[in-house]
DNA sequence: ACCTCCGTTGACCGATCCGGTCAATGGCAT
DNA sequence: ATGCCATTGACCGGATCGGTCAACGGAGGT
């Protein structure tokens, strides 16, 4: 890719790497047109080309800064150095809600890419997955003692229910197009407590 | 469209509205092509349009029949007759596998063409859907009284949770392709009895 | 005033693919 | 042998694809 993409204004760059969030994110690959991310991020195709040299580029590009970006703000907001289950919950949903807020596609993108079929990216992108996901796993060390919560509690199940939960209310705010970050933070809010009351032991 | 279509072999209509529902559900409307769709129903790009006028009749006849096959099997399943919460929602979430099971894109075109913003459909889509779904939802009768629930317990947001949770949980079986049916089966059983572990008042 | 530089673009390229059509094929019943 | 009809490959004109390029125009130096 030119390096000059990245003397760009900041805002500028971002505004292109949402446009190519979307439109990847909304289409398959091979029928996600490199005009319409032009037209989305308010530049020309002919610069969109100039910047990135062609479309597996962008594409790809796309990919590992995602990538990047999670782990980025992940580690910023300090999820992967707290033990207890409530505090990393909360911090990754904030450090979601603000990658959320400045590219607002890039979740579904990721999602999307992962799964992509199509011969002519499918190989690079699992290659990279192996690549960084795997160390991210390890990061991850969560005290899960029984004797911090209700008693006879499925842990494993509670785990999943939470995550869920946080998947299946993001995706729905972020069907919705532009997402109100306010209300969404509120309801986060809310669903903590109500967990906290639920699942830990009362002193 | 053409009316020959209905005596086709039961399972060569799904297999069509199958591969419909795929493309539909992973590309924009105007970036979805016909030949696409019938490649994955195994026909004949010429066959589809017989049967189809174009590719806008095909569309909506998708929309109008998810909205018609999500109320017969919720209705079948006696999903809306129940006034028990979770006898309720264990009906409502294995009548979704049924639909899931026959239909596995389905859900994810009916939200995807609802936030379609293509003007060559939206505006059908937005009237049809006030026209199926507010008949719906004034069927739903469920008895939330508090004291069959823990003392204490926030009713609203235990609902939003648990449709969160499966919201958030069957979107994540979708995106994997082709879903296992038996483990999701499991892993709601478990659920519910999580569910109802937590959430029902002691006896 | 002139020149250079360069970010940016409209116009353009050939190839492909689009939605949609149609004559022809081939299997089946008569 | 004939008629019927589901099904198709080949085709249409036009749109769109990924990608290129000459030229425009404003900023900065002289």
């Amino acid at each position: 890719m030119n390096q000059k993409f990245f003397s760009l204004p900041a805002e500028k760059q971002q505004a292109i790497l949402n446009a190519g969030y979307r439109v990847f994110s909304q289409n398959a690959y091979k029928n996600s047109p490199m005009s319409e991310i032009a037209m989305a991020a308010g530049i020309s195709k002919a610069l969109l080309f100039h910047y990135f040299h062609n479309k597996k580029e962008l594409y790809l590009y796309l990919w590992e800064k995602s990538a990047e970006t999670t782990i980025e703000y992940m580690t910023r907001f300090g999820c992967y150095d707290r033990t207890d289950l409530f505090d990393a919950m909360e911090l990754g949903t904030i450090a979601k809600l603000e990658i959320m807020r400045l590219y607002p596609d890039m979740s579904n993108f990721t999602v999307k890419a992962f799964y992509e079929k199509d011969p002519e990216v499918c190989l690079e992108i699992q290659e990279s997955y192996h690549r960084h996901f795997n160390l991210k796993v390890d990061r991850v060390r969560l005290s899960l003692e029984p004797d911090q919560f209700i008693p006879g509690l499925d842990i494993p199940m509670m785990y999943k229910e939470m995550y869920w939960v946080a998947e299946g209310y993001l995706w729905e705010m972020l069907q919705a197009g532009d997402l109100d970050i306010d209300r969404v933070e509120k309801d986060f809010r809310k669903l903590m407590a109500f967990w906290k009351n639920i699942y830990k032991r009362k002193e």
